[in-house]
RNA sequence: GACCCCAUCGUCUAGCAGGCCUAGGACACCGGCCUUUCACGUCGGCGACACGGGUUCAAAUCCCGUUGGGGUCGCCA
């Protein structure tokens, strides 16, 4: 690809930075993958930023999770939020004051507004434009407001502060990808900087902290190009050199589409669980969008970083191939000792620590030790083939149909528990019967069969606990599917 | 819809300072070999430069357009 590369900062520092809002992200794994490698590359810094800034759906435990998996596939940061580091804290609620005083900088400096506009009237003015047909973006009235006014009401009223975009002109940035990029003022909104909750939005956060955290090169996802603007212009008004822009390419679907939990398992911990030896993924991860040359596909992460370059990267969006990953992970474990597949093995599911959760489910349903395994296959499991047990997985006097449609609902449901434990997923799943006016008889049979593959297992909670949030996830929804495709 | 990004086999990609390309590799799929079975391995097959204009002696490679795909348009990131 034409790269239209600039200046070299001296000190190359680039960041990861995940909202701790729900499960490790295989995407976030990507882009950790290419800034890692660019900053190993080039004797820089990686770091990881928590962006929790959304105080309404940022949980302690999805951050904790986040870490856990980002470890586990074996990228390690030089700053963040575990280890510290010179230009801490790394997590945004614990710098709000960066954020506030910014955006009070930003309004002397005429580059942003006090808005007191309310939610209802941004929605009907929404509506509005969109009855209209007319494109949706924020009119600007506060914008206007006598600035003593304003200074007098930001006192006592509710309000957010948005950033007062150039009325014309232009705002170009270059994509060290893909060169000049360019955007017209006019068709860019007065986007909000500061919640009426005193948080920053992503715009003013990451702003403020990749200057403070002296980030020299800001690697992300595509779908940042069009924000990209806004953050050009707050660099300006605040006098600071701006990074440089590196937007990698959106992980698709088979579809194309986004990547997306829907048609994907993009969950971390999923291919964790399913068998996946964390540097095969990293490998593979590697091979989309990027090529190393010569052919070779199969490299380490040290590999990657000693053949790196930008010119190495394409910009289609690469679909995430399963059975490419399947193939791939199957290289590895090849290449492993029998000793070393043990330890793998051990510090997968095989393990005293997993065993001590299984076991007692399964202990008082044996007569003979050997019965065990076969009983508890689908602990041990991934994907489950559930063609045996089609035929369970409908209550009587329910249809195919509506079966795959009320287990692909349940996922969603079952989307937002944390922690994964039966205590919090029974009272979802009672509820969830009770809403559908099933009967948690059938609906439970129904939930035992897609997660087992069998008609008699453990205590149902007991076991969709033991067995993992993703793998119960990705059977339910792969029963749905089964039901859904599956010709009566 | 507006704006922006992208465009080689079904998928991941090499090639893109134009000729070495009758387009290479890998996954998947199909077939052979190996083998008591399966897997691995190995050999072979199938299979792509989206389309149309230019530029050039010569274009997958450069330019323009069309088409297609994607992203964004939130007091989410």
């Amino acid at each position: 690809m034409s790269a239209t590369t600039s200046r070299m900062p001296s000190e190359i520092r680039v960041r990861i930075a995940p909202s701790p809002t729900g499960d490790p992200h295989v995407g976030t794994a990507y882009i950790a993958l290419f800034n890692y490698v660019f900053a190993k590359k080039h004797g820089g810094k990686f770091l990881l930023r928590i962006e929790d800034t959304d105080q309404t759906r940022s949980t302690l435990d999805s951050e904790a999770a986040i870490l856990r998996a980002l470890h586990w596939i074996g990228l390690t940061w030089d700053e963040g939020p575990d280890v510290g580091g010179p230009y801490g804290p790394y997590r945004q609620s614990e710098r709000t004051d960066h954020y506030r005083s910014a955006a009070v900088d930003l309004i002397a400096r005429g580059a942003a507004y006090p808005c007191f506009c309310t939610p209802e009237r941004l929605e009907s003015l929404k509506a509005a434009q969109r009855a209209a047909k007319q494109p949706p973006g924020y009119d600007r009235r506060c914008r206007s407001l006598d600035s003593a006014e304003a200074q007098a009401r930001r006192a006592s009223e509710p309000h957010t502060v948005r950033l007062a975009m150039p009325r014309e002109g232009v705002t170009r940035f270059v994509d060290e990808l893909r060169g000049d990029v360019e955007f017209s003022n006019a068709t860019i909104d007065d986007q909000v900087l500061l919640k009426s909750d005193g948080f920053p939005t992503y715009h003013l956060a990451n702003v403020v902290d990749d200057h403070l955290m002296k980030i020299s090169h800001v690697i992300r996802a595509e779908e940042w190009i069009s924000s990209t603007p806004k953050h050009v212009q707050l660099y300006r008004a605040f006098g600071w050199e701006a990074p440089l822009w590196v937007h990698m390419p959106l992980l698709r679907n088979a579809d194309k589409s986004k990547i997306s939990k829907r048609k994907n398992p993009v969950s971390l911990d999923y291919y964790r669980d399913s068998g996946f030896l964390p540097e095969a993924l990293l490998n593979f991860l590697g091979n989309l969008g990027f090529s190393i040359g010569d052919n070779r596909e199969k490299f380490t992460v040290a590999e990657m970083v000693a053949g790196f370059d930008w010119k190495k990267v394409s910009l289609g969006g690469p679909v995430f191939d399963l059975a490419k990953l399947t193939d791939l992970n199957g290289q590895y474990i090849r290449e492993l000792s029998v000793e070393e597949l043990l330890n793998r093995l051990h510090s997968w599911r095989l393990s005293d620590e997993y065993l001590r959760r299984v076991l007692p489910l399964e202990h008082q349903r044996i007569e003979r030790l050997d019965q065990l395994i076969p009983a508890t296959s689908f602990f041990f499991s991934g994907d489950l083939d559930h063609r045996p047990v089609l035929g369970e997985l409908v209550p009587q006097g329910r249809d195919g149909a509506s079966t795959a449609k009320v287990l692909a609902d349940l996922v969603e449901a079952l989307d937002n528990v944390r922690p994964w434990d039966k205590q919090a997923i029974e009272p979802v799943c009672r509820n969830f019967a009770d809403s559908i006016g099933w009967k948690t008889k059938e609906l439970f049979m129904a939930i035992r069969v897609a997660v087992t593959a069998r008609t008699a297992a453990p205590p149902l909670f007991d076991t969709l606990e033991v067995v993992g949030k993703e793998l119960c996830r990705r059977r339910l929804r792969s029963a749905a599917e089964m039901l859904r495709t599956a010709t009566p």
